[in-house]
DNA sequence: GTCTATACTTCGATAGAC
DNA sequence: GTCTATCGAAGTATAGAC
């Protein structure tokens, strides 16, 4: 973390993301994505060839990130109200690893993947397929009642974009004495849409308060 | 609607809300909202002194007919999961009359509140306040178990924002064969929710399936 | 209130030296 | 691989006639 290698194309990779996430892709300046990494502009060209290559290959990293942590607790040997909470956990841990997703996945979304090539679409398109494969265990194993597992998927994870990405227009509300934010923490929320997961999917009275993390 | 008294403001409004909700304040092209108007650009500027200013009363316009609607639920005589399904379907079907909703309002959260004034921002708030109090009085008459109200307005109320703003990059995952959208109908994702929240909301056994309309 | 023409600025992208 | 200088397109906003 102490002044690493400096890889150009990591280092712009990472000043795109700041960029991007604050301002979208039509906002955000290849000027200041330059300046950001420390890189002159010619040189951003020559490892990404437009703004739009850039915003491509950033989304695409993200997308196939988060997906892959979703998989990988997909595909764990554990029953699967645990895994819906560990999805929920993860997504939240995820965001905090990586601030700028909820904002990218939030503008993204309102484009409708407009600037998106099909690749970078089917890596988007894992995420949903994961939880969703997680849902549809549960209702074949009789653990979950019937239902869909792609609303599911939005209704589990879109509150924890929604809620994340909100910070910043929180913080202006709190500032502005309009909202009250103190009894909202991170944590307190993702274990109230575990337990409000569970109670809503669960079929028997197991619904433990226990939350798995 | 059949070619009405064509006042200019009102025409300007309506074709900046399908320019910012397509392609965001920075995306926007104040030409291209002109065009779509069918009015040039002088008047544009002669009715909203700048493209910032029309931004922000297009919002605050959208933002207060969206808060008054759950007000208006709010303070209904009813019991509070009823409001509850009613406050679901009451955000669903304003964004059947206005498809322009969701894709705003996700990326003004995305942004931050950057471009919003001080009473755009009251107006934006106006809409967590209205369904906390729901949430405040069914927690506080026994009805619901105890939860964080603002908590619960992100769970009931992203999830439909993100599952509407999301209907154009389904067509276009669909289009790719990458998901199949055949299940997927807007009454069904509404009706899945409200049973999701009574289930994880609602104390007693009193979580009808019958949803409220 | 309505329009045409245009001033002024900013941005994405590249040429070409080293 | 790295940099400086710059081009051409596109954008917001306004001046000024009617």
């Amino acid at each position: 973390m102490a002044r690493p290698a400096r890889v150009s194309p990591d280092v712009i990779l990472a000043a795109a993301a700041l960029e991007f996430a604050e301002r979208g892709f039509a906002g955000a300046r290849v000027d200041r994505i330059a300046r950001r990494a420390r890189v002159n502009k010619a040189m951003l060209y020559y490892h990404f060839t437009s703004k739009q290559a850039l915003y491509r290959t950033l989304l695409r990293r993200m997308f196939t990130l988060a997906a892959t942590r979703l998989q990988t607790i997909a595909s764990l040997d554990r029953p699967s109200a645990d895994k819906l909470d560990l999805a929920i956990a993860g997504m939240a841990s995820f965001i905090q690893e990586h601030a700028v997703f909820p904002a990218i996945m939030l503008r993204e979304v309102a484009e409708g993947g407009t600037h998106l090539d099909r690749e970078t679409l089917k890596a988007l398109a894992a995420m949903p397929a994961a939880v969703a494969s997680i849902v549809q265990e549960g209702v074949a194993s009789g653990a979950f009642r019937p239902v869909n597992p792609v609303f599911a998927y939005f209704s589990m994870l879109a509150p924890v974009l929604f809620y994340l990405a909100g910070a910043p227009i929180r913080k202006e509300l709190s500032h502005l004495h309009v909202l009250d934010t103190r009894a909202l923490s991170t944590g307190a929320f993702v274990r109230q849409l575990q337990e409000s997961a569970r109670r809503s999917l669960v079929r028997d009275r197991a619904s433990s308060t226990k939350a798995t993390r």
